[in-house]
DNA sequence: TATGAATGAGGGTTCATTCAT
DNA sequence: TATGAATGAACCCTCATTCAT
């Protein structure tokens, strides 16, 4: 209030961080270059390293901030839905939202992990662990599991694996598609999977074989 | 096959194929170099020149022969299969093989897409679609739906997307878990999710309602 | 001195410039940064221009003000010596007090003849000369001659020239050496030499022939 | 003789080690650019980097390179000398025609060390140690001791310390002077003192008093 | 007087690509 | 066919300098 020029500091950072989220999560970490992000920005390349260390911090100050505001959504989504049919609804409604409101948010997320894969530099840097999301689905399958309603021997572990594999799928599938509506499509037939109301219940229903070797 | 006299040339350049498939697909088209491929296939950077065009060639070339492999892989695999829950079951289980067994050929149809995403340059390269494999799972649902096995109001096309959706998140999280037993266990956990077999029914099956917005 | 109420900016620029003499001394000219200098002085780059045009003009500031101060202490220790031999004594002898009491100013001074030469733009804004030092060697050595202390056909120009040359090596060496005790036996030796005192005389000495070509 | 590339190259590789000393002399290790090296040599930039790592590890190359020519120089020069004073004469002389025939190389030692001092960088990748040329003065010293020409009390340490000394500082005017004939005139002056001829004596002679402290 | 945000030029380095051999 | 020397553009980053506050 009192004090005009952190105000504006302040706000150039958070326009470095959204113009470096948007980049990375069009570009990769590897073809963007400051130069895009400081034209987005609308400033000069040297001004990002008033606030970043490095091309590999503002990175990782992206990443913990999009994790941050992801899981909060996530966790705001989940909250009061009864079992994990609705839950899983209300995580992928959520996510369909995100897409459309804020496209550069949600496909960051399928970017992330990846970029981490390849560049250990930026593995390194990261404080926050890289799989915050997973311990977010691992918890809520767990909770599933106790309200007993997962099938005997299935384990939360694998349920959050496929959710996380799902989740990054569709967020791929909607940056690869850049169509919010074959995005909400297949979403919506993912959820109809989760219901049971895709596909016709076969006359003799397929006996659960092991799936792979 | 049936070329018995492959030269020497023909060997290298399958060399540099399989050399670049697997840089592509663990670091991506940006970050990989072709001092790395050339490393990898145990030539010089200039010998790559002799065989593509340029480092953007080598890339479609190894596109172009990736979705071939795996379209066929795909193709024998639904072959014979009675119903969509069985070519699903099927589709995953090559999948969940063939990472197992080629890990830089599976992981690199999760890398493609987003790459030609990213640089537009090769996307205008490419002279097969990029969109064979959706072809592929539009042809299985299409035939599903002939079949009646979708429920009423269900888009073949949804349900393509769907598949591909899936079956991109499954390849990146295999490629991001890097763990062949985490990977098995996601893609069985969505097989019963296919199956209707993952979660037990709710008491009162929540009304279908539109996902998102 | 003379001017009691020496405002707090008198006192900031002063910092200033002893902080760009340790930097430059120690780090060189080229890799000195502003903010490094602004640093030891406990304040921020900016404010350096308050007091120097630019960091050139720092430079010459403190080349100008370094100059100053070692004058006064060389020849206030040739005062009173009443032969050439003393008089080296006593500056060798000042030197090393210097030395080891005020490492960065001794330092400078051999410091600054390189630098000048390495930078043209710095020699253009030296107002002083840059042979003062020169100068004031060149008169010690013509009052030697004139008391007939320098042995036939030696020119008291050689003599300075040589004392210019041993005293910025015994600096640099000091500055190398990082020693004091060093720094001080070497000053001795060579002490010793201009006493006679060092070497044995040979048998049959040497006839002096020409050094060099 | 039958590898002509492999002799281009090497030629190549001589000719920016070449023109990199001639630039760390003239410029300093900060100052001097790759351009300016890649001119001087004749290629671009980028060319550096097939022969060398790193600038660093092309300034160290360079050291190693000057050290190992001037060691030998200084060696060749020593041997055959009965005594000190004739031994420091033939290594001032040879000294000096090196100045007159390859300045640079002959600038060069008095540049490395003060590098080597600001640059902690540069220390850590040097190979040889850094006091080579110390060493051999040390060796020059320490026979003359055991040849009884050194006065009682003089340790040959403090004798190599104060023969670098003079040596560096004489390299350093030359530098600074860029006068082969002051240059000459320097040391000539300095090769009197060590034969005792370059004073007269003084009536009572000036007892040996410790310097400095 | 002093700050610190911002600029812009330039430095070291990488790398796709070419080409003589 | 293959090498590896060489180029030149582009990248990340630094830093002297300016200026609004």
């Amino acid at each position: 209030m009192g004090r005009p020029p952190a105000t504006a500091s302040a706000e150039t950072r958070a326009r470095i961080l959204l113009a470096a989220r948007e980049c990375f999560s069009q570009f990769g970490y590897a073809k963007t270059t400051n130069k895009d992000i400081a034209a987005l920005a609308g400033i000069t390349t040297g001004a990002i390293y008033h606030y970043f260390d490095s091309k590999q911090e503002l990175f990782v100050a992206v990443v913990e901030e999009v994790q941050r505001v992801i899981l909060d959504e996530l966790r705001e989504a989940v909250s009061d839905q009864p079992d994990l049919a609705s839950q899983v609804r209300a995580l992928l409604g959520r996510s369909v939202e995100l897409h459309a409101h804020d496209p550069w948010l949600a496909r960051f997320i399928s970017v992330e992990p990846v970029e981490l894969t390849r560049h250990e530099e930026l593995r390194g840097l990261l404080r926050t662990g890289q799989s915050a999301v997973f311990h977010f689905f691992l918890d809520v399958a767990g909770q599933a599991e106790r309200r007993g309603e997962l099938a005997r021997g299935v384990e939360p572990q694998a349920v959050a694996n496929m959710l996380v594999a799902v989740t990054m799928g569709l967020a791929l599938f909607a940056a690869v598609a850049n169509n919010d509506d074959r995005h909400r499509e297949a979403t919506e037939a993912f959820q109809r999977l989760v219901e049971s109301t895709l596909i016709k219940p076969a006359r003799r229903p397929a006996r659960v074989r092991s799936v792979g070797r």
